[in-house]
DNA sequence: GCAAATTAATGATTTATTCAAG
DNA sequence: CTTGAATAAATCATTAATTTGC
């Protein structure tokens, strides 16, 4: 997970050429926000986001695996060119992480000259690359806090509960039962109160420690 | 799954008593609301909520500050396990912002299953929480809007654009441009040049396909 | 050595939150 | 209370690494 050096680059920047069909909708109406239905912000609502995978239908599915995809001018993913990801590691050390609409421009002109490469692709990978690094970064934490701080009974269910929330199965079912306020799990059980004084817990079904 | 753990504490509640050096009347006056300047509602100016340190004689003095005032029952302060974390943070996504002093029991209680609690910090668990949700997200929104107008190259113009609605104002000095709120990593390389505005790029340093 | 099979990374999408404006 | 804007978390899907049998 240290070195992610994909060693693709020259294949993939064909993409001047191939983008041959309506690269960014087109022709009549490039306003259109919602072709992909991607929650994008605002912000990226501008043609200049027009997000929409190149043009093309995108084909997920047919399989066509191998036999001429690795022409990737726009049939497969976006796959980062060494410099690309050097760049763009580079930025994020620097500090970015949710680049604005404009960065992104710039940062797609510039790294396009290493590859094909589109805005989306780049707001994409920093968001990726933020929540993949806070999660490497959590989990290390919570293994040192739960190293620690056992309090859980038993180890096993500590680990499995690190990132789930309260999916500890079986044992203390009584997760869901203080929903106070609001915003309803869904998943009623008899001991949900919800209303917020009385009986935001179970009261007491066991104790565990001290 | 949320991730801020924050690990609170009473530590910030000092301040609020210090300052007029009468921690808890208590004695006489338990309904003197404003022992803390707290903004604490009425509700808990019960006695139940005098929040004086466990019953400890709380050293009221001078600047009893981070000094040994959070010297909970054992010299330490209140260090929420992750279990209480994972329920302090499941109660605020379920909706709680300012548990009322019942509910504050009630959580209490159920938290002290796993650790060592008060309700005072509860009560400020939910404060500082609510608080540094606000600010964060109050930040990165500024965050976004610097970028935005910023932009990698006139930083006149974003400053003009942001006294609009960002207080940022002055004091502020519009940031690094890109440098989050969030969990820096810390490794800073060369490349960083942390302005932001300038050189978001070596600019062409060279080039190297197509 | 080479591919099929398997696993690990990571690009792209979807879903759930948050706060606060209306 | 509802909804808009924005983001982060969770998840889906595909590509690259790698393992394995020959």
């Amino acid at each position: 997970m240290k070195h992610h050096h994909f060693f693709i680059n020259a294949s993939t920047l064909v993409h001047a050429h191939e983008s041959s069909s309506t690269p960014c909708p087109s022709s009549s109406t490039r306003n259109s926000t919602s072709q992909w239905h991607l929650s994008l912000p605002s912000k990226f609502n501008s043609d200049l986001w027009c997000f929409k995978n190149s043009g093309r239908p995108m084909a997920r599915s047919s399989k066509l695996s191998a036999s001429f995809v690795e022409t990737q001018s726009g049939g497969t993913r976006w796959n980062p060119s060494t410099e690309q990801i050097r760049i763009l590691e580079a930025l994020y050390r620097g500090g970015m992480r949710t680049p604005s609409a404009h960065q992104i421009e710039l940062i797609t002109a510039e790294l396009s000259r290493y590859g094909r490469i589109e805005g989306k692709n780049v707001f994409y990978w920093f968001q990726n690359h933020k929540a993949r690094e806070r999660q490497k970064q959590k989990r290390s934490a919570l293994l040192a806090l739960c190293a620690n701080t056992t309090d859980i009974m038993s180890p096993s269910a500590a680990v499995s509960n690190m990132g789930k929330e309260c999916s500890m199965a079986g044992n203390k079912k009584r997760c869901r039962s203080w929903n106070v306020a609001g915003i309803d799990d869904g998943d009623h059980d008899k001991e949900k109160s919800c209303d917020g004084t009385l009986e935001l817990f179970p009261l007491h079904p066991e104790r565990k420690d001290t």
